[in-house]
RNA sequence: GGGCUCGUAGUGAAGAGGCCUAUCACGUCUCCCUGUCACGGAGAAGAUCGCCGGUUCGAAUCCGGUCGGGCCCGCCA
């Protein structure tokens, strides 16, 4: 006989089945005993009658704690009207345990799975196994394992294709600190983790490969913040021969799409998603990520956003960062195309604060989400942006 | 690199000079209980208040240091 999971024993009433779990809770009335069993499928009510099942059941059942693993064979029965549980989706159910194994036994857990979400985050990080028992850490592991799957099957239509690129790599000038990796076999050199895949897109764009995908690893050596991590996942993605709005509607697409198969109960305030330039929001909202929602109490709206226009230039503050030596230094990243109308003033180097990059962000109540831009592929126009950012002419090549 | 905070039973919190022999909830242990589902009832154990030093008649409480955690600024093409 195979062990099924819990939640499937809603259709196998009066079958006798197996289920494998652990002991969530154990509620002993003397002559009766109740275990929650957990496993990844959700929970099954098991009951154990003294007297009845196997010779020593009953007296077994009473040694089970919380976080035991065990194997419970017995007949999944309909409770009685006034014993269903609405709360639970197994709760029109419970098994009738006829013989119990116990698989492994375990210590009192550090902290109660069910308040896992209470503990420290420390704690929690100690005890990542435990940690990963409560319903909130598999929620978001399944969650996060269908949006993927929603990615993978939705681009694959696109006709993208899934490339994985290296992670041992070489360092690039710009941009986040980049951890690095001593080279075993050129002692004194060292390997570099991409902050992002960046510059292998862009080999895959060149080498013809037209629209590429992937989940992608990125690793970046940088203090934390409590909405930012050392290393992180996101869908990166890259289009040929295409506009900046050909890039904003496979997104917007799939962004929805993921919003209505994986959160049926969440609405969305506004389709299509608003563009607000980065003037605007910054007058409007104080913020180049502004939170649209129109009731921030409402915990089921989403409110999606482009913000775009953002200027390609600004003047070059004191603290020079994005490596910037003269007097204007770029807002996002100089290998952004500037907007078409725009390319003009870039060639003759006028107007310099007011042009404007295809640079694009989408934010979601007031949080980035993502973003990307229209790589320059003209060779005359990264010249000119390099040379607005204080390079020599005769330096560029 | 800078700033601000918090360390008290297993967990989460309360206590802010003497009321502390340190309180509460959950968890744990023992006994009772045939319909519970965060079961219930009765009882019990469990903390040198992060560590070191100082002030004081007296320190969980005030001061200094130290270690550990968290948050923020810088930084994050």
């Amino acid at each position: 006989m195979s062990r099924i999971w819990a939640t499937e024993t809603v259709e196998r009433i009066d079958e006798t089945v197996e289920v494998k779990g652990w002991v969530m809770s154990r509620r002993d009335h003397g002559k009766l005993i109740f275990i929650d069993l957990r496993d990844r499928s959700g929970l099954l009510q098991v009951v154990f009658k003294d007297g009845a099942g196997a010779e020593g059941l009953f007296d077994k059942a009473a040694t089970l704690r919380s976080e035991f693993v065990i194997a419970i064979r017995g007949k999944i029965q309909k409770r009685g009207e006034r014993q269903v549980n609405p709360d639970l989706p197994t709760g029109t159910v419970e098994m009738v345990a006829e013989h119990l194994e116990i698989l492994a036994e375990a210590e009192t857990p550090v902290f109660e799975i069910e308040k896992a979400a209470e503990v420290g985050e420390e704690l929690r990080m100690q005890y990542r196994y435990l940690d990963l028992r409560s319903d909130r850490m598999r929620n978001n592991l399944e969650k996060r394992h269908q949006i993927i799957q929603i990615i993978r099957n939705y681009l694959d239509g696109e006709k993208f294709w899934e490339v994985e690129t290296p992670h041992l790599t070489k360092g690039t000038p710009e941009g986040a600190r980049e951890y690095i990796i001593p080279a075993r076999l050129n002692p004194g050199s060292y390997y570099v983790l991409p902050q992002s895949p960046q510059q292998f897109k862009q080999l895959l764009m060149v080498g013809g490969v037209e629209r590429y995908f992937q989940i992608a690893r990125c690793f970046r050596d940088e203090d934390t913040r409590g909405d930012r991590q050392a290393e992180f996942t996101q869908m990166d993605m890259e289009m040929s021969f295409v506009e900046r709005e050909d890039v904003m509607a496979v997104n917007e697409a799939l962004l929805i799409k993921i919003v209505e198969t994986l959160y049926p109960e969440k609405h969305i305030q506004t389709v299509p998603f608003p563009r607000i330039s980065y003037k605007e929001a910054m007058e409007k909202y104080g913020s180049d990520r502004p939170d649209l929602r129109e009731d921030k109490a409402d915990p089921n709206l989403l409110a999606f956003c482009w913000v775009v226009d953002f200027p390609f230039f600004e003047k070059a503050n004191k603290d020079e960062h994005h490596g910037a030596v003269g007097e204007w230094t770029f807002t996002h990243n100089p290998f952004s195309a500037a907007i078409p109308e725009h390319r003009e003033w870039l060639q003759n180097k006028q107007n310099i604060g007011d042009i404007l990059t295809t640079q694009y962000d989408i934010v979601l109540n007031g949080y980035e989400i993502g973003g990307g831009s229209i790589r320059n592929h003209r060779p005359e126009d990264l010249r000119k942006v390099l040379e607005i950012i204080g390079h020599k002419p005769e330096s560029i090549d």
